[in-house]
DNA sequence: GCTTGACAAGAAGATATCTTCCTATAAGGT
DNA sequence: ACCTTATAGGAAGATATCTTCTTGTCAAGC
């Protein structure tokens, strides 16, 4: 697909709006993998629109573009809870600066949604 | 199924007899259970006659009536080989006990051997 | 001999991460 | 305008353990 640089792909759009909705919803500002997924396959209403090797993939790319940072969950925390042991993402400022630029880049100008508005258009 | 008391279904015998093997091969006196699996699988020239969840809860079984031992590897092991953490099991002198019995008690007598021997009829 | 109930078998799936392999597509060069 | 190629997408599966739910069967009691 070869990206023009400095641009998101829709799917890594939607992991870091994830992200920083964690960021800033209070619990904790850090989320994971498998859940990321459950969590998007229930906002596309459908089943898993998203396979999970691809969604690791992209994990790592917006990890090695320094847009999200990780760390290995705590043995003890995983065990308590019987689980496998989660690898912990969090948004950089980098990250929240690049979905806040794409966010904006993506939204139609305001003279077009006024326009649209008058003629009756409601925009998407 | 009500088992008889004391005796050994044959999934459990079969566990045991792996285990006696890689205690008495040599390398490690431990396995775990999805190599048990694949062992068992490779063994029996099918694919996966025994599903997993099944393989688990007769390791319990087994370690319950104290004819298996179980510990949790190390993290640093499985961390380093890059997977989920493997319990170890390992038979105990009761197990060895069991199945050396199981064995012996389902052989059928010499005698009898020996006269089908006499008739041509061989014993399966 | 017949019924009943305990318990094993197996399917299915939850939990989590990551790799390999193939395909499809868009960006860039000519 | 066209072709090449880097790379994203997605399927599939490896790695490991364990739970839940249903079905089936054997042993024991009557």
């Amino acid at each position: 697909m070869r990206r023009k640089p400095g641009q998101l792909l829709d799917l890594e759009a939607q992991i870091l709006a994830v992200a920083v909705d964690v960021l800033v919803g209070g619990d904790s500002p850090e989320f994971h993998g498998f859940g990321l997924a459950k969590r998007i396959a229930d906002r596309e209403g459908s089943q898993r629109l998203t396979s999970h090797g691809t969604l690791y993939k992209a994990l790592g790319r917006l990890e090695d573009a320094g847009l999200l940072s990780s760390r290995w969950e705590d043995h003890e925390v995983a065990e308590a809870a019987g689980r496998p042991r989660r690898r912990l993402y969090r948004v950089s400022s980098a990250g929240q600066a690049a979905i806040a630029l794409h966010v904006s880049a993506s939204q139609p100008a305001l003279d077009d949604r006024t326009a649209a508005f008058g003629q009756g258009i409601e925009p998407a």
